[in-house]
RNA sequence: GGCCCGGUGGUCUAGCGGUUAGGACGCCUCCCUUUCAAGGAGGAAAUCGCGGGUUCGAGUCCCGUCCGGGCUACCA
C-alpha cells in the first residue's frame, strides 16, 4: 500500500506548533515511505473563515521545511489529480453530494429539522438526568420520509445526520494507543450536512481522505471521541478506513493547552525570534516522538530517514522554552557559516523582525531589543554586494588615501563576524548584539567592564604601546593574523612586566568590544584590522 | 454529569517480567582556557501517580483509585 498523507487544516488563524508539529509528522511519514503528502483546506465552516491565514499555513510549513507534492499550492497542475483542495471548491463541485444521497437513500442517514431551541431544551434534559448528552435520535431518526416531507414543505431547515447502530460495539484502531472500544450507544447521530449546504468536518474529512486515497491519518488528540463516528461513516459508505494516528497535544509549561498566556506559540513567531525552521522542527518533532537511541539534534533528512510510528508518545508533552533554545543553538553550530550569514542577513532584512522586537518588552535580564536590532541591521547593511575590489581581505578595502583610514565593512567581514559569534550563539537574532561592537564607530561599554579593567594603572601604558607598535610596524597598511596579534600582546606584556596574559587580555578586549565576554581576542583583533583596534584603543581615554 | 485518552527526575524521553531504572535540556562542581561559549569529566535530582493483586521476581501484566487532559456544536 502506498502511503498518502495530508495536512488539513481549517484557516481559522495562523497555525501553532501543535498544528505544525502534525504537519510535520505528515511530511516525515511521507518521505520515510516514499509517499506523498497533501495540503488540503478544510474551509467548510464560513463563519470562522479568516482571509489570508492560507497564506501563512503555507509559510509555516515552508518555514519548517515540510514538503508537500499535492494539495493547495503544490506545483502539480491544477495541485493533483485528486483536486480542488479546498473543500468549499469540493462541495461547490458537487463531489460530497452523491455520497450523502446514497447514505440517505439506503438508511444510513436521515434528514433532521430540529430547531436550535429544542436541541438546546433536549440537552438540558439529559444533563438533567445525568445521561450523555448529544442527539441520538429525536423524533427525526426514524421518522417517516413523508414527515420529512411535511417539515421541508413548512419550510424548516434540515441537516443530514448519520445514523450510528445502536445495541453495538465500535472498535476504533488508533496507531498508537491500539485498540479503543465504544458502546455505540453513547455516540451520537453526527450532522453530516449541515442547514446552509455545507459538509461538516465529519463528513467532507472521511470522504476527501477516502477519495484521495489517504493511508494514514494524522491528527489531534481532540479527534479520537469523534473517531467512532467516522468508522461507522466509512462502513457505512462501504470503504476501508486509513490507519488513525491520534498525537498528543503540546502542554505549556504550567501544564495547560498551549495558549498566548505563554508567549509565542504561532508557529511564525518563532520565525520572527529567530529560530531556524529547521531547529524548531526538529524540537517539536521530538515532543511526542523519539527516534530511538539517543538521538536528539538530527535534521529534516535525518528525521525523516528514522520516522516511525512506533516513536510516537500516547501522553502529552510540554513546550520546553530552554531546551528549544539550546536546540537551536546546536542547528546554529551544525550550519555552514556562508548559509549562517545568508540567513541572518535575510532575517534581519524581513520588516516582520523589527516589528517583532521593537514592541517587545524585554524580560529581565534579556538584552535589550533595539541593541539586538541595531546590531542586525548593521550586519545585514554590510553585507550589502558592493562594488567590485580586488582584494578580498577580511578587513575590507580602505577608503581614502590616509594611512589612518577606516576600511569599510564587507560581506567578508561580516561572515568574519558571523563565524567568531557562531558557537556561542543560539538564534538568528542573537547574532545582533553579538555582531554588533564589529560594526560600530564607537563601542558601547558595559559599565562593570571598564570598572573592572579599564582603571588599572598600567592600561594607559599599555594602549599607549600596542597603539605605537602598530604605527611602527607599519601594520595599518594591511591585515594583521592572529597569530601576530598574539605575539605582540604576549611581548606587551612581558614590556610591561606582567605576570600574567590575563592583565593584557582583558583591558583590550573591553576596549575593543565594550565587554568581557567573546569570540578569542586574537582571532577578533585579526578581523577587527588595525586601524580600528588602535582608534578603538585611543577611544578609551578619559575611561 | 456521561464517554474516552493519558500518568518514568522540574521538562523531553529510553524501557517492552530480572537493568546499580539509561540518555537529553535545565541546575551544580571540576577540567580545558585570555573572557564568554563550545567541548570533556563528575554531581544533585525518579521508591516509575497511589493502593491492591498475579508472579520466585513488576515501571513493565490485571483490578481499583487519584490526578491531568479531551470530547460531549448545524467548529474544526
Amino acid at each position: 500500500m502506498s502511503v498518502r498523507v495530508r495536512y488539513a487544516p481549517s484557516p481559522t488563524g495562523s497555525p501553532h506548533v501543535g498544528n505544525i508539529r502534525t504537519a510535520l509528522y505528515n511530511h516525515l511519514f511521507a518521505k520515510r515511505h516514499g509517499g506523498v503528502n497533501i495540503l488540503r483546506l478544510e474551509d467548510t465552516d464560513r463563519a470562522r473563515f479568516v482571509l489570508g491565514c492560507e497564506e501563512e499555513i503555507e509559510e509555516s510549513m515552508r518555514y519548517v521545511g515540510i514538503e508537500w507534492q499535492e494539495g493547495v499550492g503544490a506545483t502539480a497542475e491544477g495541485g493533483g489529480r485528486f483536486g480542488p483542495y479546498r473543500q468549499s471548491e469540493r462541495n461547490e463541485a458537487g463531489i460530497y453530494e452523491p455520497h450523502w444521497r446514497k447514505l440517505l437513500d439506503d438508511g444510513s442517514a436521515y434528514w433532521a429539522f430540529d430547531t436550535p431551541e429544542e436541541l438546546k431544551e433536549m440537552r438540558e434534559f439529559q444533563e438533567l438526568n445525568k445521561q450523555s448528552t448529544g442527539y441520538y435520535g429525536g423524533q427525526w431518526r426514524d421518522a417517516t420520509e413523508a414527515q420529512a416531507e411535511v417539515a421541508r414543505v413548512a419550510g424548516k431547515p434540515g441537516v443530514v445526520r448519520l445514523k450510528v447502530p445502536r445495541g453495538e460495539k465500535i472498535v476504533v484502531e488508533d496507531a498508537i494507543r491500539g485498540r479503543i472500544e465504544y458502546e455505540s450507544d453513547v455516540v451520537d447521530d453526527p450532522v453530516l450536512i449541515k442547514a446552509d449546504g455545507m459538509p461538516t468536518y465529519h463528513f467532507a474529512a472521511m470522504v476527501d481522505d477516502h477519495l484521495m486515497e489517504v493511508s494514514h491519518i494524522f491528527r489531534g488528540e481532540e479527534w479520537i471521541s469523534s473517531a467512532p463516528k467516522h468508522v461507522v461513516l466509512f462502513k457505512a459508505l462501504g470503504w476501508a478506513p486509513p490507519v488513525m494516528v491520534h498525537l498528543p497535544v503540546i502542554k505549556g509549561k504550567d501544564g495547560s493547552k498551549l495558549s498566548k498566556r505563554h508567549g509565542d506559540t504561532a508557529c511564525l513567531d518563532f520565525r520572527r525570534a529567530g529560530f531556524m525552521g529547521e531547529a524548531l522542527a526538529n524540537f517539536i518533532a521530538l515532543i511526542g516522538w523519539a527516534p530511538g537511541g539517543d538521538r536528539e539534534v538530527m535534521s529534516l533528512d535525518e528525521m525523516a530517514e528514522a520516522f516511525d510510528l512506533k516513536g510516537l508518545q500516547p501522553s502529552s508533552g510540554v513546550f520546553d522554552f530552554d531546551k528549544l533554545v539550546w536546540m537551536s543553538g546546536m542547528h546554529v553550530r551544525r550550519t555552514d557559516p556562508r548559509v549562517l550569514l545568508q540567513k541572518v542577513v535575510e532575517y534581519a532584512r524581513r520588516p516582520e523582525t523589527e516589528h517583532y522586537w521593537s514592541s517587545r518588552v524585554p524580560a529581565p535580564g534579556e538584552v535589550d531589543p533595539h541593541v539586538r536590532l541595531r546590531g542586525l541591521r548593521l550586519l545585514a547593511e554590510s553585507a550589502k554586494p558592493q562594488e567590485p575590489s580586488s582584494h578580498d581581505s577580511p578587513a575590507g578595502p580602505t577608503v581614502g588615501v590616509g594611512q589612518a583610514s577606516m576600511p569599510r565593512f564587507t560581506e567578508d567581514y561580516a561572515l568574519e563576524a558571523v563565524k567568531l559569534e557562531q558557537e556561542r550563539t543560539s538564534s538568528l537574532a542573537e547574532f545582533g548584539e553579538k555582531c554588533e561592537f564589529f560594526f560600530v564607530d564607537a563601542v558601547e561599554f558595559d559599565p562593570k567592564a571598564v570598572e573592572n579593567w579599564l582603571h588599572e594603572p598600567h592600561v594607559a601604558p599599555l594602549f599607549e604601546w600596542i597603539a605605537d607598535q602598530i604605527g611602527n610596524r607599519g601594520w595599518e597598511s594591511h591585515q594583521v593574523a592572529a597569530a601576530d596579534w598574539e605575539a605582540l600582546l604576549r611581548e606587551a606584556q612581558a614590556v610591561l612586566n606582567l605576570d600574567k596574559l590575563g592583565p593584557v587580555v582583558h583591558p583590550v578586549r573591553v576596549a575593543l568590544t565594550g565587554s568581557t565576554a567573546g569570540p578569542g581576542l586574537f582571532e577578533l583583533m585579526a578581523v577587527l584590522g588595525p586601524v580600528r583596534v588602535k582608534t578603538r584603543l585611543a577611544a578609551t581615554q578619559g575611561y
